[in-house]
DNA sequence: CATGAATGAGGTTTCATTCAT
DNA sequence: CATGAATGAAACCTCATTCAT
């Protein structure tokens, strides 16, 4: 709380007069953070009408976004669980929105039969989670490479996953040509 | 360690006799723990020969053993992140052991021509996502269903991830068959 | 600490926002009390002009000032050491300080003639053990007698260890005659 | 405890088989090593005739018997007044027991008109407490020198604290010269 | 709204001592 | 006599929270 106070410029008092506990602090953090990540991937899908070319805006956007703001990686993969058990069920429901927002996409590509029946809803979870570790293994890695460069190879197997021909994914992600590389901090 | 003690049936100090340090308990437990269930993927992996009946070993045999141990399953995938920085190294070591479990079942299966090229690292780092999730998830449900349940489903996604053919993941897992669902506790 | 604290009217977490660190009192306390004990003696010897009744005056003021706060005479001669080996550079410190003040004035007394030439350095730490000693020796006494009454036998065997005349000693200290003497606690 | 029964090639359990209490352990120590010391300069001393001699060679032993053996006078000197005020009546014992040995010498002194009237007890404590001092300040030092180089100005000091003539005490100590320095460890 | 001193429960660790084997 | 596992009181320190000003 001492270092909250100051980086916020005020003292210990001052927080508490905005927050009534530490616990406060973090969830609003927490669904703030999760809010604008959640922002970004649903404006960057919207722009694309090809169910295919939606999830790969997705997968995208949310890598690039982490490759950008490791910090923000942090708090909403690692610190959120590091939190402890108070903090699961905020963990929780910030998978299980994030999981939401892929499983729509992929139902979408269904309704629209660009993909084969499947169950959204495990699938969207498998697909949270491949995402989730790749970026945590670059969080925890010592001297972490370009996140970015994982893109072409998650690409890969997630859309392989849910059966999209090989034709399409050998053609690559037409967007991702030229994408100016973000530099993580 | 009051709690640790009083588990242990001794005093704080008889638990620092055999341990110098809070740390090492929680980093022996989380090595024995993974230790264990290594082992026991691997055996159940060694009694396949066909390269995808070892791969559907690897992920079933995961899936049953956390199915049978919740409290198991909430130590290396909750509370080794739970603990914190300090056992970030630790918990980093463990995702990368797995994760290079499947990397080894990945490259078999490539070599023998099963499955087309593909980056063996990152492939093996999304399917250990892929579960990772899947069994959070069910850990942090309320009121959990059935892990195996999960099985087919995570089974289709990440064979069809790496390219085996419909026809073989429609097939099914001739093994899942009359798998006696273990309880959880 | 919880005497501390509680001597203190505050608690332990009160004692801690103020000082950092247990060692940091005992440290804090036996610089201020050796400061206002060297602050005493120097008052004391500044207020004489011949060389003898100047040490006379830093004797006296000594065991004046011991006579009548035996805590602080346990702090700085009993306790200091007693705090063991983490202290020792502090009381090494303190008794180079006290010996260094004796050294100026034997040096004084030296360049004004009164004294032979003699080894300063050495001299004054005899003097300040003898010091230490008759003080240290009254402190662990069960029935304490008067601190001060030590005075006019240790002036003499410190002013004869440095060759003042025996016609001097015998005429002894005019300013003694007639000190209150000051109760111990 | 631990280290103690290292030290001895035993157990914890085995040296309380011998000592009932760590305190006693130290009190033994103490009184073995006081012991010692006080022999080896009663045996110096009753090796001299003339009282001057004899108070020159109590000194000397001291100092030479210290110089020899470091842990033993940080033991007495050191360690008996850090080990807390449990201690404080065996060191105040030991302290008495040395002061009382030079007492003896100075009355011999007196008694043989050697040195004139004076307060025995007092004067044998400045003497202790002198000696004392010189041995702290050599133990505490960072790179102590050779603790024998003090003896020629400690001997002026203290034979001419007894009124010992300047003569007798230019003609320095007939035993010094020549012994042979020991090595501190 | 802000300040910062104060609170106190809780955390990890130490260590002299005991005791069954 | 020896062993070493066990005990438990006590030590220092942390930190989210409160509250008078």
């Amino acid at each position: 709380m001492d270092e909250i106070a100051t980086a916020a410029n005020t003292s210990k008092g001052g927080v508490y007069f905005h927050f009534p506990t530490k616990d406060t602090i973090f969830r609003e953090l927490m669904r703030t953070t999760a809010d604008r990540l959640a922002g970004k991937v649903e404006r960057a899908v919207a722009a694309e009408t090809d169910p295919i070319a939606r999830a790969e805006a997705g997968i995208r956007t949310v890598l690039l976004a982490f490759a950008g703001h490791r910090t923000t990686a942090r708090l909403l993969l690692i610190d959120a669980v590091a939190a402890g058990r108070a903090f699961q069920t905020e963990t929780a429901i910030m998978h299980a929105r994030f999981a939401g927002l892929i499983r729509g996409y992929l139902e979408e590509a269904q309704a629209a039969g660009t993909i084969p029946e499947l169950d959204a809803e495990t699938t969207a979870r498998a697909w949270f989670g491949a995402l989730n570790e790749i970026v945590s293994r670059w969080l925890l890695e010592e001297k972490p490479g370009r996140l970015e460069d994982s893109y072409p190879v998650l690409r890969a197997v997630l859309l392989r996953s849910v059966g999209v021909s090989e034709a399409r994914i050998a053609a690559g992600d037409p967007a991702w040509h030229g994408t100016a590389a973000v530099r993580s901090r």
